[in-house]
DNA sequence: TTGTTATTGAAAATCAATTTCAATTAGAGA
DNA sequence: TCTCTAATTGAAATTGATTTTCAATAACAA
């Protein structure tokens, strides 16, 4: 719930700790929906006007970098990110507005061997991904 | 497997039947990989060297407009395109060479109830993609 | 064959993302 | 606390993909 844990992650790894960081950080890390980095240059510049659009970049990278990001693919694009789920997990997103929740317990084993079989595949890996109106926007 | 089919359901759609778009539907109708705009563009100009860029891009619009195409989302990029499956059809994309195989008989009706359920979302929709190496590429 | 109008490719414009750069600052060490 | 240095910054320039503009061309209906 809080962006420390993020913030001490960075410094772990080298990274220095610095307002514009600060900022991002705390923008994308408590967001429920997924953001372009536009619209996480918006919100964080309310925190840290200073901030410039390029270290909203720089961050998203890193952040990704450290997996604590994820980019979102949907229709209508492909450069939000949003907090990594932990451990193997898929995203349903809301068609409207946005908003994003994760889940866990697909069971594709059946499929993908079947599948595998009959390609000649080496099935390495699956994207899964519900698409829908939460309770809000229905 | 000739791209006639393609051509004429341009014609019927009220577009005229030129030869740059003769050269850009044969070369997409015809392959089993995803191709980007400029892979496109570089092998429809051995078709038609007079082709343009610009082209390939208006007439990419045009086959997604009509669905006989559709963008492919990869871990390396979103730009690519190849021949639309025909219904409700999933993916599986070798990560090496990028070869395309559509597959179905994915169910997924238990899981989406479940998490409909949960959530409080109304699933509209879902993105199914396997990735692995194909054949060749093992 | 003719006339209209969609289509063309080249060039210019746009837009997001990246790189460059000199100034600033985090934070390690004294 | 103070100093030093390398990481980081935001502005500006650059890049690269895509879109728009435009005058010339060509599809195709009549
Ligand atoms: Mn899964
Ligand atoms: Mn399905
Ligand atoms: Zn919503
Ligand atoms: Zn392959």
């Amino acid at each position: 719930m809080t962006a420390i844990p993020w913030l001490t992650q960075l410094q772990e790894n080298g990274y220095r700790l610095t307002e514009a960081r600060r900022a991002v950080v705390e923008t994308v890390q408590g967001s429920t929906h997924a953001l372009t980095p536009l619209q996480v240059f918006d919100l964080a510049r309310k925190k840290y006007p200073a901030l410039g659009l390029v270290s909203v970049y720089r961050t998203l990278e890193k952040l990704e970098e450290l997996h604590l990001i994820q980019r979102v693919h949907q229709p209508s694009g492909c450069q939000a990110f949003i907090s990594a789920g932990s451990g193997h997990q898929h995203l349903l997103l809301c068609q409207n507005c946005g908003k994003v929740e994760f889940f866990e317990g697909d069971d594709l084993e059946v499929l993908t061997e079947a599948i595998a079989r009959r390609t000649g595949y080496q099935i390495k890996e699956h994207w899964l991904q519900l698409f829908g109106l939460c309770q809000n926007c229905q």
